[in-house]
DNA sequence: TATACTTTGTGAAAGTTATCACTTGCACAA
DNA sequence: TTGTGCAAGTGATAACTTTCACAAAGTATA
């Protein structure tokens, strides 16, 4: 089946909203609520949700519990997932506090070239030196690598993953990877994003 | 005239990769080349480029100086933007040491609510009261706001952003916000990509 | 049981974006 | 000059995504 791009990043969306009703106590909610929780039409919502099988009940709505599950399911979340950390700088030291635990990521170790880094042990994890990457990655089973290195590092930081046996890498760095392998790639790009706000802001400007 | 949503996020990329061949000493570069390093298609460059002009020579490529420069005007980045950062905890601590400055934006102030925080200097910059968001930043003419607080401030933060009149923000916070008037929203969704990687994980799992 | 009302799931249509393939113009060599 | 090669710019087309609008199926009421 062909999914758009942008059903999965809906999906998390949707997951996101879900949790909160779910914590209210909600048992049904409908297409209309969660498209206007999530800023998008509720005929978007049917669409996306219908790519996975039909979980709502006609002239009713979707059972909470049941939809939030299915999503979790459909998202690999309903299983703990092992992610190392690359990188213990400015962002990776946030990372490591970051609740991924809430999503079931479970970072189980962080790796830096810097000697006074090495050792150190930051909300329960543990800083392990650059050249232990594959390694370790390998030898605990690690799914993921979240890599948070300088620009000119990561690549070789990549390959180090890589090289463990990593599945995905979700990357911090502004540069594109190359992969070596089939493995998946995601970027958080927060200077893009502000480049993107200051050509928005720009063009406002422009049209008044 | 009409843009794709991704050809200002290209943009970005075009430009990162420009920086690094400017930094080599490049002068001429073909839509080729900077496909390649972008990972996009030859005449996809061509075609996000021309609708800002024709910056090309045809037979020759494009003068890597001057297509920079003009990026650089396009998304507004060839003046200093001012901004604020509202919420000084884990990732907000992060963003404070981030070089933001290498592309024009400065971070002229931050804001707390957490009085063991306010008064602190970070990376030069000064963490004042939550309660002086509106007035500093109105104060200070800060075009942009950077959201970085627990998920239930979020749209209070906003709220007291907008109030301030600022004109865009930049949110880390998961949650979607409300705009109260018309500023320019953007979203770092680093659960959200996280999420997407082990979906394609799974996904991937699927299909062996 | 009949009637009115609600909401899902989904073909078909509309809208959007990327690619193809070709024309145009420049550079350089003979 | 003339010819050859190269790469930009761009209509036309293909691919993809969202919206529209409605049938189907459930609920509620009398």
């Amino acid at each position: 089946m062909k999914l758009p791009k942008n059903t999965i990043r809906r999906l998390s969306h949707y997951l996101r909203c879900l949790d909160i009703l779910d914590l209210k106590g909600v048992q049904l909610v409908k297409s209309r609520e969660l498209a206007r929780m999530c800023r998008v039409s509720d005929s978007l919502v049917r669409r996306d949700l219908s790519y996975f099988g039909d979980f709502g009940k006609k002239g009713v709505g979707y059972n909470l519990p049941e939809l939030r599950e299915r999503i979790l399911q459909i998202m690999g979340l309903d299983k703990v997932r092992k992610v190392v950390l690359c990188g213990v700088g400015n962002i990776g030291t946030a990372l490591l506090r970051y609740p991924f635990k809430e999503r079931n990521f479970e970072i189980v170790a962080a790796f830096d070239t810097d000697p006074k880094k090495i050792g150190m042990v930051i909300n329960g994890i543990r800083v392990y030196p650059a050249e232990k990457t594959s390694e370790l990655t390998r030898e605990l089973g690690v799914e993921i690598g979240i890599i948070a290195v300088p620009p000119e590092a990561a690549q070789k930081t990549a390959d180090l993953l890589v090289e463990g046996g990593i599945e995905g890498i979700l990357s911090f760095s502004l540069i594109p990877i190359e992969p070596k392998k089939d493995v998946v790639i995601q970027y958080v790009e927060i200077a893009t994003e502000l480049e993107i706000l200051s050509f928005e802001i720009e063009e406002r400007k422009r049209r008044r």
